[in-house]
RNA sequence: GGGUCGGUGGCAGAGCGGUCAAAUGCAUCAGACUGUAAAUCUGACGUCUUCGGACUUCGGGGGUUCGAUUCCCUCCCGGCCCA
């Protein structure tokens, strides 16, 4: 894999309260606490560790109280009721704060709740009721769910707004930043959290498309990593790239995406928020990125869209997809992908997965999903050069 | 044999004098999906097109009318009821 003998990859092991991870590594997204159509032996089957779940929609369904009171009746996890007991999940999980859902709701719908410089306030799609989150609340929330890595509550604006609103939100991002970086402390301190098992905190990089905005951000937070403010100094333990990082006409942000990653400081980790294709997955790797996390592979394959390898060198056009609903693959008796040892590609032809796909069973889901995350995992087994 | 209701695009099913190439749903075909309001959404779906339109369609045939998928006659086919 000549692009990657070059050391651009920074692979190296992170430690969290539920194993170590090494890096570069993606992480499928469980939003609600798990992956639709999937079960925790497909996601195993499918090589998949750490994953994301979201504070806003656990939150708001099935709610803190019972993810709190929750026992899992198979296995011993430390500790009180947490996401991890609930969903039966023992490796590492992400919690996102939940600020991408109430900003990408009200900026959709600006009567679904507004925003202001204390929190956010949001009416539930669910129910109507309304709900108040603060950058303390989403911190509190995130060591309720008891995962290993959490999120600041940001502002992520679209890329489309104004650079004295991107602007406005990168000062926003800061500010609130700040104050989940005292909660943390805060929290860390009145739960007896011992060192080797504080969850990791990762804040937000804003700034749209504006590299000096970008800078201001990311010098803005270091600073808060060596503030005294709310107890002893402490620094992020990783940076997330915040924002859409496509153009609006689907171009990969490569210059913002590079020039970021380089304020980064050498040591933390750079978490590149909902990214991506697999070849955005690659670049991003080699400009220096440690994590991912992305619906796509799990979407599409709802959808009918199937990953398929093409050069296990992870050059050019590596990898194709195609859309397994498509009547060319009726009569098609070959394997979905020869060099793929998944449950779906070891049993079935294309034609027999076309056909349950028309027919709208969920098994088409479920084994499209366990081959697709299949991939991914092997994507990132190759760029860590382990396979 | 008599009565009655009905025959509409691949299917189901609206329309019942012009705004109908014909609602809607399904099926079909293609596309989108990037910190999941997504098992979702978009587009195409008679033929041809210089994308302005043009042409042939609503069981068959005939009629009324400026004009019929819509009204009348007749034939064919089907459901139900009575013999």
């Amino acid at each position: 894999m000549e692009i990657f003998s070059e050391k651009r990859v920074r692979v190296k092991k992170i430690k969290t309260k539920s194993g170590e991870l090494q890096t570069p590594f993606f992480m499928p997204d469980a939003t609600r606490g798990f992956i639709k159509s999937m079960s925790g032996k497909d996601l195993k089957d499918a090589g998949v560790g750490p994953m994301v779940v979201n504070t806003y929609h656990l939150y708001l369904q099935p709610g803190m109280e019972l993810i709190k009171k929750s026992v899992s009746p198979c296995q011993n996890f430390d500790g009180q009721g947490n996401i991890h007991k609930f969903m039966n999940w023992d490796k590492p999980l992400l919690s996102d704060s939940g600020g991408y859902q109430v900003f990408s709701l009200i900026h959709k719908n600006p009567q679904m709740g507004k925003i202001t410089d204390d929190g956010v306030e949001f009416r539930s799609p669910l129910d109507g009721s309304k709900h108040y989150i603060t950058p303390e609340k989403a911190i509190q929330i995130q060591f309720d769910l008891g995962v290993d890595m959490m999120v600041c509550l940001d502002d992520p604006p679209p890329n489309s707004h104004t650079k004295e609103k991107i602007e406005a939100a990168v000062d926003r991002t800061l500010a609130w930043a700040k104050r989940c970086m005292i909660e943390y402390k805060k929290q860390i301190k009145e739960r007896k959290i011992e060192k080797e098992n504080k969850p990791l905190i990762f804040c937000v990089i804003q700034g749209g498309e504006y590299l000096d905005l970008r800078k201001k951000c990311v010098e803005g937070l270091i600073e808060i990593g060596f503030s005294k403010e709310g107890g002893p100094a402490m620094r992020w333990d990783g940076y997330g790239f915040g924002a859409r990082h496509v153009d609006s006409e689907g171009n990969f942000l490569e210059k913002v995406l590079e020039y970021t990653a380089k304020l980064i400081p050498e040591d933390s980790l750079r978490f590149a928020l909902g990214i991506g294709t697999p070849e955005d997955i690659v670049r991003s790797v080699q400009m220096g990125w440690d994590m991912f996390d992305c619906v796509i592979p799990t979407r599409e394959a709802r959808h009918g869209k199937i990953f398929l390898w093409k050069d296990d060198n992870l050059e050019g056009e590596f990898y194709k997809t195609v859309n397994i609903t498509n009547s060319k693959f009726k009569d098609d008796f070959s394997a979905i992908d020869e060099n793929c040892d998944c449950e779906l590609c070891l049993n079935y032809s294309r034609a027999y997965l076309h056909h349950i796909f028309k027919m709208k069973d969920p098994l088409a889901a479920r084994i499209a999903s366990i081959h697709n995350l299949k991939f991914y995992t092997n994507l990132m087994k190759k760029i860590r050069g382990e396979m």
